[in-house]
DNA sequence: CGCGGGTTTGATGATGCTCAAGCCCGGTGG
DNA sequence: CCACCGGGCTTGAGCATCATCAAACCCGCG
């Protein structure tokens, strides 16, 4: 099993990972290579896989009513990605998943999450945390975004990221915290000159 | 068992609730009767439960750094609240909950949660999927708050929500969706003439 | 009746968007 | 090896949206 992926596990379930187990799981998945700008999914078709990060990045997003592309989320290495409604209902997924670089995936699909969690109470444990973390992020985020200006957000994405910074083009961040590339830009500018 | 809440359950779970697991599950929650504005939770304290709203309804929310009040999430009946962070860490909880009407609602600790999902497959899977449906539906509405104005943003939350509509005072929805009381009202009466 | 919380209305100003142009730099093809 | 191209970042000017400050209004309740 990879590395990552087992500390991913042992560290959100507060559980260590027995070889037997590690065993059963890479079972369940398998692993794809991509270039930069190759797509994991793309909006409309249906969600099969859950993707983990082993190498690169990659980012979803959808497209507003006026055909810009909004960032919903970025992974880098360590980090799941999916469109989880479109992957749990079946339904066509609203999101697309593109790669920043070239970048190297464990997938797994619906009968294979199923089965292992099933099979392996740590990991219906893993992923219920998974997301429960996932959600309550979600949900302070949104509070902060609803009620700070765009300067401030900037700022506690940038110190909570300073990773996500180096490898993430700029107007890409801007999409994510739901400004402008050029207001970004001047914000950087205005920051840039405070110190 | 409750009604609404046993419906939930297999709602969400997809499975029906055996009249064992019912009479089980009871033994680990207790009930609770609330004014109008008494406080569910405090800001600070630890958040030592999750809330079943039977009847009434409720809201959370967070002071923002100018001390005004940001609404994060409403319950009416048949919904859970919580802060979910504190619930789970132990840590002091950054929300408040109040009732908005004179409440009824479920308690369960964190104990019986923990016993009542080993205990009861059916519930691991239940609050799974309850999480699950949260954190999709929070991306959505976080995509949409980034990238739509006030007004769209009003308008899909009345449709999405009449009953909510009914019975929330207009201040508070104007902080859930991130906008000033003067603003929505502004908004309304553009709305209303617009037809 | 008067108080107070919630909603409305008006005037003004700040924040961030739009449109437009220039710049920087890495990659590609001649 | 250099010129060109294009994607991303920057800068400028004008404008829309929404926040802020302030006051009036409405209405249920003690």
């Amino acid at each position: 099993m990879n590395d990552l992926l087992r500390k991913s596990i042992e560290q959100y379930s507060g559980q260590s990972l027995s070889e037997e187990c590690a065993l059963q799981f890479d079972a369940f998945v398998f692993e794809k290579t991509l270039d930069k700008k190759a797509l994991l999914l793309e909006a409309g078709q249906s969600c099969n896989y859950i993707f983990f990060v082993l190498s690169g990045s990659c980012y979803s997003y959808l497209a507003d009513r006026k055909g810009d592309t909004r960032v919903v989320q970025f992974a880098l290495e360590g980090y799941w990605i999916s469109d989880l409604a479109s992957f749990f209902s079946g339904n066509k997924s609203t999101y697309s998943i593109e790669c920043l670089e070239p970048t190297k995936v464990l997938m797994m699909n619906k009968a294979a999450f199923e089965h292992a969690c099933s099979a392996m109470p740590i990991l219906e444990r893993y992923f219920r945390v998974l997301i429960q973390n996932a959600y309550v992020s979600m949900q302070y985020r949104m509070a902060k975004t609803t009620s700070e200006e765009a300067e401030d957000r900037y700022t506690e994405f940038a110190t909570r990221h300073p990773d996500f910074m180096q490898r993430i083009p700029q107007y890409l961040i801007a999409s994510y915290l739901g400004i402008q590339p050029q207001s970004l830009s001047r914000i950087r500018k205005q920051l840039a000159s405070k110190r």
